[in-house]
DNA sequence: GATGAATGAGTCTTCATTCAT
DNA sequence: CATGAATGAAGACTCATTCAT
């Protein structure tokens, strides 16, 4: 029975650590689920056995089955927009050619693709279909595109950047690199992946730089 | 007993006119649903309800839901690569200048994120997830970068490509394109169409010509 | 749909030799189906398709799938009964020792236990089920066990019978080689066929003879 | 998507006090439907409402429909083995002539067919169909033939008995008697059933006894 | 008479969520 | 707070039979 959440159920704030473990056995149980099978394919039966908890006690700590995925799924962008930011810190780019550093963002980028792909997979699952969830990936996005954004202006203020708009350049590139590591690396593919990384370096590349 | 396994329903191969009117009818009326509701919201109910048939009859021309979407998305996806393919064609790029073309490329591509965007959207739905979906998508997209691949051959033969690898680099330059218009165009973006339109073109532009 | 059969629709009597072949086929086809997968899971198309007609044709000849089997077993039970009735006959009898023939009448009914094997596992199935069913069989096991008392009564007659009531006799009898013969026959045993028909005969023939 | 194969349901196992009435409830009344309607006539939902429980529930003590039945039916072979296995206890021959005891035994099996006859309907109705019903059958019946085997043994220690294959002669005893009785007893019949209790035995002793 | 398309009630089964213990 | 039994709406799919052509 769907019951469209009309009652609100005071959610318990994990103040207690025995509390707060219990909540992270649920979300390591689901991600392990998700990863494996799917959201639709995972069904909250099969949390609690893996959390070794009642089904009921999952209600507990999450609203409902979706909010374990957005939860996670918040987690899994924030670990990607992180190892991403860390790796366009403009301290890291001293001493190296800019094409280097482009060949940087690119690998990190690709690099993240290996960061729970089965959750990736969903996200795009749900990208387009469920508001939240394509929010979530803009904010999230945002702080990486900002970082981009900010790299972008560095070179530019050192009079090494093609283009004007670096906005949207940062959109436009962090978008194709995106979905070039998605496609190669959340599935099979016959483009080889180094030859792809190598093009869309050069790629980006001659669109940035002078 | 009802041994759904064994026996196997033939499909209904239209023979009488009514016949094909009716499979029309059930595709009709199914991509309203799943432009309108999404895959999962749409039920075989509501199929044969705008259908006007019952739901029975569906089952006589589809092996199941999944079927019919399979032979929709199809369809869509089919009409995406021809639009394409037909944009691409060497003959339509005389006598003007190669950043004009691809220009031309980046707007026939942006443009076909308007043919039937619902079904896109499940198309990405379930494009990670589904092997059968994943094919259908690889398949029809080859030919499209077949196309790619031809009229970069000949900007080649012209001396004017810069890139060596035309494989790679139209896989490359096909993903960028293809998600970044999907991207604005399948959801609410803050990024402006025009200017990513046009920073995509520039950026292609740099990457393929001398 | 299943309208519980208001309307009569007036059957075709074959009078025509076209639509006794095509009533002919139909019965072919379905004894084919039924003796391949069974009763239930045999579909009116699969018996259409067989017969090489369409399905609504089939309700020209036969008021439902339920008569098609009805009239298809008694033409099994029918073919089993003449069989072991000719069998029987005292004719046949002369010159040959009673425990011959009594291994005689036991080979018979085991014999018989192959005509149509899919058949006769649906006549049990339907046996305790279907009143129609039972009377049908009931009718004509009748008149071989008429014949059987025919025949226990010329013995009788000879002072070569130890039974007093032949009727319940050849009940018994009948019933308790039909049964064993159908276990072993009709499905997978591990007792030998050839042990077990020994043993009957042998069981039979104390049973009856001085 | 729902992928009906993949994913394991997890039965409930009775922990609670109240989830093995549950179970009991069920059973109770999947019998009651299953005596009165027949198993092919009894639906889910029925038994869920005699039950006075959910469908659902349903489901959580049982894999399906058919495995209710096998759990019923197995209850029902045992407690007609274990009746009779009681019966051919050989103490409780001990001074009794060996006919008496070989029409106890008939007795015996006649009276069993009163243990849930509608159950036992249905058991023939399957018996030939799904092999696992037949197994069920086959391997609580071999019980019961070992009782007898063994008893026969006895009888033939003491120099009583008549055949030599004790193996043999056991399957055809009790298929004899069984079917017999299952005739007279599970349906209507127009022979009287004492005569053919009478004539069983002595068909069986004349051919067991010297 | 034949055809085969259309019918739609009926069935099983699932699973997110609730709630009594 | 935890438990896990109970819920029941929802959904996909089947197939004997009818009936317009």
């Amino acid at each position: 029975m769907k019951k469209t959440a009309a009652r609100k159920r005071v959610l318990r704030t994990p103040k207690q650590a025995r509390s707060r473990r219990t909540r992270e056995k649920v979300l390591n149980a689901a991600i392990s689920c998700f990863e494996e099978l799917g959201y639709d394919e995972t069904n909250t039966a099969e949390i609690a056995r893996r959390a070794h908890i009642a089904v009921g006690s999952l209600y507990g700590y999450f609203k409902d089955k979706r909010e374990i995925l957005l939860e996670l799924l918040d987690g899994t962008i924030r670990q990607i927009a992180e190892y991403t930011i860390r790796e366009l810190e403009p301290e890291a780019w001293k001493g190296r050619s800019h094409k280097a550093n482009i060949r940087r963002v690119i690998d990190a980028l690709f690099h993240t693709r290996h960061f729970n792909p089965g959750m990736q997979r969903i996200l795009w699952e749900r990208y387009f279909k469920d508001p939240q969830f394509h929010e979530a990936v803009t904010d999230i996005e945002a702080r990486v595109r900002g970082a981009l954004v900010h790299l972008l202006s560095v070179l530019k203020s050192d009079g090494h950047l093609r283009i004007r708009d670096v906005d949207t350049a940062a959109f436009v590139v962090y978008t194709a690199i995106e979905w070039t590591a998605s496609r190669l690396i959340l599935s099979e593919s016959e483009v080889a992946i180094d030859d792809a990384v190598a093009a869309t370096s050069d790629m980006v590349g001659r669109f940035l730089l002078k």
